[in-house]
RNA sequence: GGCCCCAUCGUCUAAUGGUUAGGACGACAGGUUCUCAGCCUGUUAAUCCGGGUUCAAGUCCCGGUGGGGUCACCA
């Protein structure tokens, strides 16, 4: 038997990094073991669809390097995977159920129903469950009901006083009462199914065999072994992993605090590899002290077993942000600007590089490299090394204690320099002589030095001095501190 | 509230019943004789509580406590 995963997003909104870090776990599993990963969209509720969710959802899929063997734009033999497509599917199902009295017709108004949960909620009901008023109806007046087209929806006839066990690859055998579940509408008044009809239908027709789904899911379970039963199949293996948590929260991940769509990282200029490594230990590590993983390494060392048991893993935003200097450091300075590029050119954002040629802006990069934490920060990390910078004279006076000695520094290095010759502007020699002055003119390194970078760069945190001035240019350092003067 | 699950440094986590409870991020300190970043070195700091079982418990059992998930014609 081969392996079948999938992950089976809803177009209701962006595709969340969690779910990227779900998706990438069934992924891992299918080619770890030479199976197939299938994608499905379950567009249910028409409600909460949101326009171009689905495309910019598989987008956004791919830049974060994961493809699909069956689903949207790939097709396969179990299609249509998308589920508004398969309506038809889902009713026949439904019927077959009620059918077998496994499911019944139910024509109560959602008034009905709220006002039923309202009562047992005053009357401190432990659950609130539907009261099975449409259970016994008779055959007669279901056809009435059908033939005068009054709304329906067919629910599933939960077995009284049974305890219904899930077996779950992470967190083991579980066991809950049938008499807690609520007997679950399995097919919704407009014809679409509800997730618990849907996943089951295609699951089972797509032969999924594992199913790596977020640990919110795990209440529903029983129901859904319950539908398995029901219909007679045989079930798949449940693995329910950990959801994501903020670091300083005991809550879900929120927008309030941050991205959380699997895009918004994109935006923010971090790399597809850096994300992938943070999120797969999101629920997960190989038990060994690795922790920077390729993909390709991780498909490889992923295992099931390796799964936490605890509920939330915590968004360390920290750490991720770690990750990509860490990525960003590793990476081949063509490479590197070829990066920062598409992604300026991705995201509509002007690169103010480029004017003095591709082999300066290759030497501006190696020089702050490793300063960077994202791909947004070339920019600002380097925009003095193409405009003349804004020099504030407070600012300038703050690094030696008063104005005219900053402004007597610039001037007696400016004499200096002025006599380098161009051959000779380089950073070891200037390094070399700024000392020798240094030295003769009893200034202190820090505050020479910091008024000269701050006069040249107008910032105050820049690459070492002399490499910044090698890289300038000679004729340009000096009409940057003449004109500071 | 019912049901279900979980519990190790601030954070992510490791530890066939036997280790000085390990690593990484963060923080802090020192070094790299100019800043920032990076790099190197070091420091900090944890088994929720109470009972058992055992020669031996972070690990097994029971009970608390805490946290979370879920109880829709949403997924």
């Amino acid at each position: 038997m081969t392996i079948r995963t999938r992950m089976a997003p809803s177009p209701t909104g962006e595709f969340h990094i969690g779910s990227m870090r779900t998706l990438m776990y069934n992924w891992a599993l299918a080619r770890k073991l030479g199976g197939q990963f299938i994608l499905r969209i379950e567009d249910t509720d028409k409600e909460r669809y949101v326009e171009g969710a689905v495309e910019r959802m598989l987008l956004v899929i791919k830049k974060y390097g994961f493809d699909w063997d069956e689903g949207p734009q790939v097709g396969g033999k179990y299609g249509p995977y998308v589920q508004s497509e398969r309506l038809d599917i889902y009713k026949k199902y439904a019927l077959e159920l009620v059918e077998k009295g496994k499911a019944y017709f139910c024509f109560c108004a959602e008034e009905r129903l709220e006002k039923l949960r309202e009562q047992q909620r005053k009357e401190k009901k432990p659950v609130t469950k539907y009261d099975r008023h449409c259970l016994d109806l008779s055959k007669e007046g279901i056809e009435g009901n059908l033939k005068g087209e009054k709304p329906y929806v067919i629910r599933m006839k939960i077995p009284d006083d049974e305890i219904v066990e899930v077996a779950d690859l992470i967190l083991g055998k579980m066991s809950f009462p049938s008499n807690d579940l609520d007997d679950q509408i399995l097919l919704k008044s407009d014809g679409f199914p509800t997730y618990h009809l849907g996943v089951v239908v295609d699951d089972h027709l797509m032969e999924i065999t594992h199913i790596l789904r977020g640990r919110e899911w795990l209440a529903s379970t029983p129901k859904h072994v319950l539908l398995y039963r029901a219909f007679g199949w045989k079930e798949p293996v449940f693995a329910h992993l950990p959801v994501l948590r903020e670091v300083d929260s005991t809550k879900k991940m929120s927008k309030r605090l941050g991205d959380v769509a699997a895009s918004d990282f994109l935006k923010a200029g971090y790399l597809p590899e850096a994300l992938d490594n943070f999120i797969m230990f999101l629920g997960w590590n190989p038990g060994t002290e690795k922790e920077v993983y390729t993909i390709d390494e991780f498909v490889k060392d992923f295992s099931i077993e390796k799964i936490q048991k605890s509920e939330m893993s915590a968004f360390d935003r920290q750490k991720l942000s770690w990750f990509n200097g860490l990525y960003i450091r590793n990476t081949p300075l063509g490479r590197l600007f070829e990066k920062i590029e598409s992604w300026h050119k991705e995201f509509g954002v002007k690169m103010e590089c480029g004017k003095f040629g591709k082999d300066f802006d290759l030497k501006v990069l190696s020089l702050v490299q490793e300063r960077m934490k994202t791909l947004s920060e070339f920019n600002d990390l380097t925009s003095y090394f193409y405009n003349r910078p804004i020099v504030n004279s407070e600012k300038l006076a703050s690094f030696s204690g008063d104005l005219r000695k900053s402004k007597e520094i610039i001037e007696k290095y400016l004499g200096v320099y002025e006599h380098i010759s161009e051959d000779a502007w380089k950073k070891d020699d200037l390094d070399k002589i700024s000392h020798e002055k240094l030295l003769e003119w009893g200034y202190k390194p820090k505050e020479a030095f910091m008024t000269l970078r701050y006069a040249v760069c107008g910032t105050e945190f820049t690459p070492p001095l002399f490499d910044v001035f090698n890289l300038i240019g000679k004729k340009e350092t000096i009409e940057r501190l003449k004109s500071v003067l």
